[in-house]
DNA sequence: TTATAATATGAATAAAATTCATAATTCTTG
DNA sequence: CAAGAATTATGAATTTTATTCATATTATAA
């Protein structure tokens, strides 16, 4: 026999009731039950643990000792054992989300604000998904959700469907294609194209346009931030193509000039994927319901411009 | 089912050895019982521990947290363990100590510091035991040592003899008394009388010869320490009757006059009263060794002047 | 000292963990 | 992508361990 958990519990009962008897009463079982287990426990031990020649029996200093040593480990047990339960009543749980598309910090942002609030046990992070391919890792369960553009029909992944957005063209007012209507793939031959440092085959541009026209953009240029993407185009250094929920708030400043892909437009989906399983998960669900209210409230500040 | 510290070492190997089977070995046990208890756990706390897609089978984040628990608590039990064992081989114990006798501090304190280094994990403490009866609070294993004058026959206590002593008279070198060979109690019916603060009972003066003869002193005077009797002393404000060794390094003092009770001295013993069972500590011995030694070199520093 | 409260003990019972044999997965490699 | 290897899961039997019941023993108080 070792030294278990019930013995610790025996032991600060026996100290707490002040005998074994009472201590039997409060742990719901026998005298007989924990005078076998102290003598159990102090034949494993080989040490006195109480001091038997007073009635009540008392602590020995060995005794005190592993009371001591109770006291500190059974509420970590017990936080423990809390914790499992906010996890299992779905109160807290791990969300851990890889990012393809990298514009998604723009609107995901706010959404994870609200719902940080709502969920303060929740363990949010958020990897940047570019480096590795997210899908497998949330397979592995590495991660438990992955924004992306590129439904798969994956066994045990559900991809959840958000919103959809344009991916617009974007130059400054004084471009020479700033008067076109709209922009087509041979427009961007002599032009400088600025990108995310991603994959081609992870934007939109090049796989909803320029791949499938075979057309190669004189030159490209590559920025991390979506800002720093904005203020070159701004000073007329390239033009670039981004969702259009990103420039909403750029729609009427004269600086810039937004059109259409094509005479139609390009239109893109964006989904959640997630193990099939995670939607049970009350907030998971609250995430992906969040997502979709923001994209109304974005889509709405497009259509009143 | 609990948690219980087999499931922690459990976890632990899993994680360490990286498979089940693995950390079966590492455990002397079988996989499939390994299996049956994390499958109980899980069943327990209703929370999925482990990653099952993936083989070998890696810890969730709840697992993780459980982990961190089984490497926080699992060297606490061991360190525990550790501790008992040493226990167990008398290496450590507590030696908490009852003084009878004011004056003993005097040589059991270079005592006890030659202990302290042969045996420093034992847990030394001495309680002022002139507060309350320190027999029964050895009985009770309040403490484990009684330094006493008074020997008694009790079922499980054993009285070692340590060594003698003899109960001398000081007062200053002008003193009228100083002239004699010996003092009687007689003698004292005119003093004012110098002591601790114990109970007459306890004063070797009393109980060994005023009470006897039925002689008062003049005047009784209290004082703590040692040192502060002997400045009294000095300065004539009293007659003082302390153990000879104390007065050891004040023998050719010329301050001072020392001399015997009576004709023939009052000789005194001194004794170490323990539990019966603590003399086959190694450590309690070992102190009672030391005191005997101790005594062997005052008895020579005494003989010498 | 006796009555009373508290603890210990042994045998029977109940509960739980482990093993064995084997099924079901996942991973790897040709 | 299939077959084999490695890993984990499972059910029933077995063994181990803990608990209960009835009662003996021990300490305390009146």
């Amino acid at each position: 026999m070792h030294i278990e958990f019930r013995h610790l519990r025996t032991i600060r009962a026996i100290h707490e009731a002040g005998g074994v008897a009472r201590a039997a009463n409060l742990l719901n079982t026998t005298q007989s039950a924990l005078s076998h287990q102290i003598k159990g426990l102090e034949e494993q031990t080989g040490v006195e643990l109480f001091i038997r020649k007073s009635k009540p029996i008392r602590l020995s200093s060995a005794g005190q000792r592993l009371l001591k040593l109770a006291n500190k480990i059974l509420p970590e047990i017990d936080a423990l054992q809390s914790e499992f339960e906010d996890l299992r009543s779905g109160k807290s749980g791990r969300l851990h989300i890889a990012i393809e598309c990298h514009a998604c910090f723009e609107w995901l942002f706010p959404v994870l604000e609200k719902f940080r609030q709502k969920w303060p046990d929740v363990d949010i992070d958020i990897k940047p998904g570019l480096a590795f391919d997210a899908l497998p890792a949330l397979e592995k369960e590495t991660v438990d959700l992955v924004i992306s553009s590129d439904p798969e029909e994956l066994p045990g992944i559900t991809f959840t469907h958000l919103f959809d957005y344009k991916s617009v063209f974007i130059s400054s007012a004084k471009h020479r294609l700033s008067k076109k209507k709209w922009i087509e793939a041979s427009d961007f031959a002599k032009e400088t194209l600025i990108t995310y440092p991603v994959e081609r085959s992870r934007l939109d541009v090049f796989s909803q346009l320029l791949i499938p026209n075979k057309v190669e953009p004189a030159q490209i240029r590559q920025a991390d931030l979506t800002s720093i993407i904005l203020l070159l185009v701004a000073s007329d250094r390239g033009v670039t193509v981004l969702p259009d929920w990103v420039v909403a708030e750029f729609r009427n400043n004269s600086e810039y000039a937004i059109k259409p892909l094509n005479k139609k437009g390009v239109e893109r989906g964006l989904f959640a994927a997630t193990r099939t399983e995670c939607l049970n998960k009350p907030f998971m669900r609250n995430l992906i319901d969040l997502a979709g209210q923001e994209a109304g409230r974005l889509q709405k500040s497009l259509d009143s411009l």
